[in-house]
Order: structure tokens, then C-alpha cells, then sequence
DNA sequence: CTGAATCCTTCTTGATACTG
DNA sequence: CAGTATCAAGAAGGATTCAG
């Protein structure tokens, strides 16, 4: 049998589609905001830097290890400064770089947007549930 | 006993941040935006009516249980219109109403932003997981 | 104080089979 | 054509414990 059976042949379309899809880069930072945690980190070292205590306080649902993971991957991906000050005890601060603060006015964009709809979107499924 | 342990003081903490989290207008809309599918069922909408098959070709990667989860929640939002021919067979068009397409501008938004910078963020990247 | 490593549960999602 | 129903696999996230 030379020919690949259907599900085979899908199975290659999914994953070239998933290699495709992983490369966009709008698909890239979708991927960033929309975690859970992100944008409360952006948003809380929108006021300036912050250290990891405080951040822990000020995001007051967040666990230790997605707060931590968070950090990181913000770290990695150049949004956000970590600063160590080797005293004791130790001490971290977080800082939105430039490229982390050229990011806000579209976490504002997508704020202004929900908090002018949202109202219009919850009615849409108050009709929808009631039929 | 009347005290509280640290863990049952924790745990009421994340059960009334998730309260206000789950209630927040930006966090919803996120939540909406981040989904894997929605922006590209969106996009595959802007330039007018698709068809469910029409959406299932365009959007490759996509399973038929996905697509139809992802466009009953985006008819709840009211963000897109649900149009059924009864012919035979029938047909069923989708598209985006007015509130779905003051939605789209942010997305475009969203793309800019991200192509604007992806290689700031990936040369990020690579400094930092060369360290 | 700041974090790393582990376990364990829950949620998500894709594949498959079936229907009007 | 346009779905619905079910199930199993994998990922994500929280709690806990240990460390510099």
C-alpha cells in the first residue's frame, strides 16, 4: 500500500498546520496575554518596579510557581528586567523594560474595549440562554 | 479551634480573588481572544458570510469539535450570526455582527504589534537562553 | 526572601462513531 | 452538510516541600 490512509493523510495536515500556527506571531503573543497570569504582571509593574514580594501581595491569587514562571518567561521574552541585590536577605526587583512598556497601550486597547462592551456581550447571552 | 490554619486562610483568599478574576471585563474578553480558535475563526470571518465548511477548509487544523464549540460561543457572545437555510442539505452561514467587527480592529491591533516586534522578542530569546 | 522540584488533580482537546 | 456524544490522553495549575 503506497497510498496513506485518510487519517494519516490528516495527520499530517494537522501537524504542518500546528507548525504553521505555532510560527505566527500574532498567534506568539495571543499566546502570552492570554495567560492567566501575564497581563496582572504587566499591569502591576505598569506603576514601576516591584519586588517579588510584592508583586506576590498585590496579585494576591497567584501561587508561588506561576508566579515565578510567569517572571521568567516575561524575563525571556525581554518584557520584563530582573534586578538582584545580593544582600541579606536576598533581594528582586521586576521592571517592564522598553519593550515590555511599548506592550501596554494595547493591554489598555483591550481593557477599553471589554469594559465598553461588556455590557452588550452579557446581553447577547442572556438572549441566547433564554431561547 | 476557632483560628483558621494558614492553608483554609489561603485557600478563602484564592476562592474570592478567582470571584473577582472570573468577573473582571478585560479577563473575559482575554479568555475569549486566547483561544486557540477564536481569533482565526474571527479573521476567517472579516471579509464576510462563510459557510461551516467554507470555515472548516480555511481554518485546516481545526477538529469539527472545536469549530462548532468555538462558533457557539462566539454566536452566545454575539459576536457572530448564525444564518440556517433549510434546503437539502442544508446550509448554514456564519458572520460577524457589528459588535463582532468592533472587535477587529483589535486584533488587527494585536497583529501590528506583534509583527512589529517579534524580533525583538525572539532576539530576547536568544540572549537569554544563551546565558 | 526568592525560588526550584515534585506530586497530584482538574481541565482541555482530539479522535471516533453516530444522527437529521 | 452540519453537527452531537463519548472517551482517553495530555497539559496546566495548585499545594507542598526543600534550598541558597
Amino acid at each position: 500500500m503506497a497510498t496513506k490512509t485518510a487519517a494519516e493523510r490528516r495527520e499530517e495536515a494537522r501537524q504542518a498546520f500546528d507548525a504553521y500556527f505555532a510560527e505566527c506571531p500574532s498567534r506568539k503573543l495571543l499566546d502570552r496575554l492570554s495567560d492567566k497570569w501575564v497581563t496582572l504582571v504587566l499591569t502591576a509593574l505598569s506603576q514601576g518596579p516591584r519586588r517579588y514580594s510584592d508583586l506576590s501581595r498585590r496579585i494576591a491569587g497567584v501561587s508561588q510557581k506561576m508566579l515565578t514562571q510567569t517572571l521568567r518567561v516575561l524575563e525571556r521574552d525581554g518584557l520584563v528586567s530582573r534586578t538582584i541585590t545580593p544582600s541579606v536577605p536576598v533581594r528582586v526587583d521586576y521592571e517592564l523594560t522598553p519593550l515590555g512598556q511599548s506592550l501596554m497601550p494595547l493591554v489598555s486597547a483591550i481593557k477599553s474595549w471589554a469594559q465598553e462592551h461588556i455590557e452588550d456581550v452579557e446581553a447577547a447571552r442572556r438572549r441566547y440562554d433564554a431561547a
